[in-house]
DNA sequence: CATTTCACTTTACTGACGGTACAGTTTTTG
DNA sequence: CAAAAACTGTACCGTCAGTAAAGTGAAATG
């Protein structure tokens, strides 16, 4: 990595955390760049504006949740080959995951940017929705797998169920970050694991 | 209501408009008081400063949000006896009215105030705690009668099953505004009607 | 009817912040 | 070693939150 890449990250780094913390408007580039060391000239040479840097800090973050998930769910499978069954795993190693974070979870940066609309432009708005497009993707793929085998026992929709995961995440670190409890987010996730074996498992009754 | 009176709920309500849509960061005083035509001194004599018209909102906010639902679970009730179905009732009617509003739901001060944490005082912060720990609260009276009479199919804590109602509600908000597409927030209270009539319903399965 | 209080207006100002412009300097790299 | 990359320094602009303080018209109060 070439110094100004190194640069750029650390801005981002620094940049990241203020925002899941502070939210994007109380975050100043002034504070940024005193913390990064780095003049005002320097921070711009990087990100043409606050923007640019919005955009760069969701583009990572997506990808980074993307690999976690990849990872998680990936290792979920490699434990068992039913895809119900695998699906209840990766739950359940996410809720941990989320349990083991000591603070409460920074927060998603996704619905940061839904509750700074008007902050951003129009290229952070739909980068945003495409990644919550990709979530409902990933999850109605396994769904699907699922259904195939577990008939549900309630008429829903795959595609608002795909939706329920990121929802719950989404909603769980509100509630997390207004109680001030870490641990609601892990518990959240752990509920719609219950309802998803309710829903699909057949000797659950 | 006196002429002050008037005037301070004026610039409430511009000002809630600008904070649901925009956030609270991208929300000046410039712009409300512009659209009040009123001067900004005029505005400093109602509030002392943003945080001010911050807990103000917030207040007023968190008390309509109490008398819908008083009313719409209260209405549910009227029209049926049992707890457990004038809740399924009630969530049903409060999808509808999700669904009813046209546009996307203009979303939730609670949440906002989350993602815009240090933006707030310790008061803000402290009265949207309590409101979250009042719908706990209230959700949770309502699950214990029901789970008195049908004993749950899963074992799960009420008061994580309570949180899940609001948790809901704001996850769906920002799926919705992520995705641009008003109608995920009320699908997503019916799912969650699903899980119950999974957990509770006795002939279910 | 006079006086006080309320609900503002007017004017002038401060400091923080996002951003621009652009010339100059150091550091890295082919 | 030269060019490109990665900055620094200085000066500036408009917007924004917030302050200070004097003044004004209308309405309530005594």
């Amino acid at each position: 990595m070439g110094k100004g890449q190194e640069t750029r990250e650390r801005l981002m780094d620094i940049a990241e955390v203020s925002v899941l913390t502070k939210g994007f408007g109380a975050t100043s580039i002034d504070e940024i760049i005193a913390a990064a060391d780095i003049t005002k000239s320097g921070f711009f040479y990087h990100f043409n504006d606050k923007n640019q840097l919005a955009l760069a800090l969701l583009r990572r973050y997506v990808e980074r949740e993307d690999q976690l998930l990849d990872d998680l769910f990936g290792r979920a499978r490699e434990l068992h080959d039913d895809p119900l069954h695998a699906f209840l795993i990766g739950l359940k190693l996410f809720a941990e995951m989320m349990a083991d974070l000591s603070k409460a979870h920074p927060g998603c940066l996704v619905a940061t940017c839904c509750y700074n609309e008007r902050l951003f432009d129009s290229d952070v708005r739909e980068l945003n929705r495409q990644s919550v497009l990709s979530w409902r993707q990933r999850f109605l793929t396994e769904l699907e797998k699922i259904a195939e085998i577990y008939p549900p026992k309630d008429n829903v929709d795959l595609e608002d169920l795909a939706d329920m995961v990121s929802g719950v995440v989404e909603g769980g670190i509100v509630m997390s970050k207004a109680l001030e409890q870490p641990q609601v987010l892990a518990r959240q996730i752990l509920l719609f694991r219950s309802y998803l074996k309710l829903l699909f498992l057949p000797a659950y009754n």
